[in-house]
DNA sequence: GTCAAAGTACTCGGATATATTGTGTCCGAGTTGCATAGG
DNA sequence: CCTATGCAACTCGGACACAATATATCCGAGTACTTTGAC
């Protein structure tokens, strides 16, 4: 199991997103250019938060995404689970059907207890990323960042910015 | 992203092998027809356990499979991960690579913001499947299982077990 | 000089192919237990 | 009756097809900017 290359993307744009100025769009062909990425793919990420409600969108030229919401009001795990979904990561497919060998009554009241816990750890994992805004992701990042790198890309950003 | 479903038949199997009386072994046929999967299938997943070694394994008529080691020794990780790998759900590809309009040193160095959060919530995963052993889990299982379906269970376990 | 209108270029969005991974199946190597024959 | 030997059946393990999903790409619908012409 090993989460799709979109979750990344999407984490990245959200981040670059967040610094463009006020009113300002930002293009899949920018944010492709930047990270190095297929446009026409990365766009369907793009379409994903679009569709959840994480971004804004406008046609035309200086058309693109910016994000619908503060920094600080977006989680991490909004994101993730825009290009993900919101389902679990296990399911309980109840295997007790057609199995003419297994007591009946073994499993069959509500979720057995494999699932109890498997659910539980995914829920340790949502709730992590629960706890992480896309405010205090950016802030991360920028403290990775050499101030004048940060500047700079700063710049970059707001002269793609249509 | 959805766990394989050997994740789902690993567990109930251990669960079930942790009730066979001491020194006896439960072959994949027995398993399987126990919970109406797929034999040949199913063997996959054994095949990893035991590669694992959480599972001994014993070739010839009355042979099969019986846990390595306690119960109580083993986790539900330990299951989880030999099936399903020890490889993060996450993985960063550095999205940096031959991005002309990147600025260099944006995240060059060491993972990333996004790789160290997702990477973070991933062990939160891990640590709450740590937590659980076998022994426990097969208590849960026990407790939501009328006492006579259990008792019933036990002994068809222990006719099967060669 | 100002305004309106048409054209153009750029955007997103969904529909369409390919690659990778999970799922399912098959057959062979090896070992144990049993039947059998001999002592 | 006991023991040794050969046989047969059952096991696991890896090699081989099929299906579903992730990845990548293409083309059409729609909008904002620009240019051009008239007033």
């Amino acid at each position: 199991m090993v989460l799709r290359s979109h979750v990344e993307w999407a984490l990245h744009c959200c981040a670059i997103l967040s610094g463009i100025p006020e009113g300002r769009y930002l293009s899949t062909k920018a944010l492709a250019e930047f990270h190095g990425l297929p446009k026409e793919y990365l766009s369907k990420a793009l379409q994903a938060l679009s569709h959840a409600g994480i971004v804004d969108t406008t046609l035309g030229p200086s058309g693109g995404y910016r994000l619908a919401k503060l920094p600080s009001d977006i989680t991490v795990l909004d994101i993730v689970e825009a290009v993900e979904g919101k389902a679990r990561t296990f399911e309980c497919t109840n295997i007790r059907a057609a199995n003419p060998c297994r007591p009946s009554g073994f499993c069959d009241s509500g979720p057995c207890a494999v699932a109890r816990i498997m659910w539980a750890a995914d829920e340790a994992w949502r709730s992590s990323l629960r706890n992480v805004r896309l405010s205090e992701l950016v802030a991360t990042v920028a403290e990775d960042v050499p101030a004048g790198i940060w500047k700079s890309t700063g710049e970059w950003i707001a002269r793609r910015a249509g």
